[in-house]
DNA sequence: ACAATGGTGTAATTAGCATTACATTTTCGC
DNA sequence: GCGAAAATGTAATGCTAATTACACCATTGT
């Protein structure tokens, strides 16, 4: 082993670099920011970024993969609340809705999407990490619901590909008009939840039907498709 | 006015170039393309292009001007036929799914995203004339049908947000992941506008209870939001 | 205190390409 | 055919920034 404060110590240059360029590639882009630019604000030298990251889209690599992950946690938490389904999706929806849209985030996914054109399977691999992995965290939730009893309209991937739809079409909008953050999010996003509900059959009209006092799960016998679908979410930042 | 065969050798030029510049600007993107290869694979001269784009972001700019248009034409076309609402919805579906996932139509998106970064302005005016157009044209379609006595859950304009996230959604997935064009295009299609009129209270379902067969919409009195929703679509290319 | 390991700063090196300039050829009305 | 106007081809020019090389300073373990 290295000695730890050796370590240490390249382990925040490393840091300083990875935040520096994070901020600078928000604001302008991967391009338009310089290796130099990076170097004068993070501190250290051009040779430290050489030696670290092996080359400019070496850094790009590592602020991406280390800044974006995937909601996997948030369902997780949600879920553990133990709240009935119809206000899980709610604040799933609304912290879904936070992380993806955050300012931040859509800047880089700009970025990977410029990037898409030239390294697709460097997109590919983004893309397999944030939405994909999401979209299963939430199809293993609704599978876990169908499971112990809640009906619904349509398989849980289906269903969890139809909710994640919920935020990408505005992600989308705010990746290319740059439109501001709108100030009208809570209530845009309770219809647009609302709505996803009604379709998939999960509204609070339908849970009335069953009582929705103390709503618990009943993890017995399980359909064909549940144990794919079942996947354990794995740890990882959120 | 100029003598015609002139303008015609000049209009010729022209074309040629935009349309060497797109299939170049969709294969490598935007940045990889250089002039000289346009030139090359067109003809003409890098002199010839800086007349008449003034530079290369000129080029750009005419090439997604002139290669991508809104879906309101589709949008029209649809409606006329006079088909029940349920129906128009899938055709309408289909065809605006072929439009915006078009190969190409995905390229150029990602070019746009990734100027966003640098040109932000640019970017939103393309959002405009493209998405946005194209939502309005379904959401003042919408608003005829309830105006004639359809009913349907929420405002013309959500729906018609909600409706184009089932296109956007994967437009994203395509751009970022690079995906093959999924061939399974029938069957989540269909799906998809299903779940959308299930929510919509559209579905075919809801249209029996009308009685479908010979429906015809009757344009009579009009609610409030109708006068901004109904802007009349204008002639633009598909 | 001292070497050794490794970080730092700066100054080449290099390469790609947009953009410009200009000399030559083509087009087209007359 | 002739000459003006426009198009073409080619060869600079110029700039930007990644990448590399190398000489100088800091930290650390002995």
């Amino acid at each position: 082993m290295e000695s730890s404060p050796e370590t240490l110590r390249l382990d925040r240059r490393r840091a300083a670099i990875v935040c520096a360029a994070r901020n600078l590639f928000v604001d302008q882009g991967y391009e338009r920011t310089t290796l130099a630019e990076t170097v004068a604000r993070a501190g250290g030298s051009l040779a430290t970024v050489y030696k670290l990251f092996r080359n400019k889209d070496g850094l790009l690599e590592a602020v991406i993969l280390e800044t974006v992950a995937s909601g996997e946690a948030l369902v997780r938490d949600v879920e553990a609340s133990g709240l009935p389904p119809a206000e899980t999706l709610r604040r799933l929806a609304e912290g879904l809705y936070r992380h993806f849209l955050a300012p931040d985030v859509i800047a880089l996914v700009r970025i990977v999407i410029a990037r898409s054109i030239s390294e697709p399977q460097f997109a590919r691999q983004f893309f397999e990490r944030t939405a994909n992995r999401t979209r299963d965290a939430v199809a293993a939730l609704f599978a876990r619901w169908q499971a112990s009893g809640t009906a619904m309209n349509g398989s849980p991937t289906f269903l969890a590909e139809m909710f994640m739809g919920i935020f990408v079409s505005d992600l989308q909008t705010q990746a290319i008009s740059h439109a501001a953050a709108s100030s009208q999010l809570p209530e845009r996003l309770h219809e647009r939840t609302d709505f996803f509900m009604t379709a998939a059959g999960l509204s609070a009209a339908c849970e009335r039907r069953l009582g929705n006092s103390e709503w618990a799960p009943d993890p017995s016998v399980l359909p064909g498709w549940f144990t794919e679908a079942m996947a354990v979410p794995r740890e990882e930042g959120f």
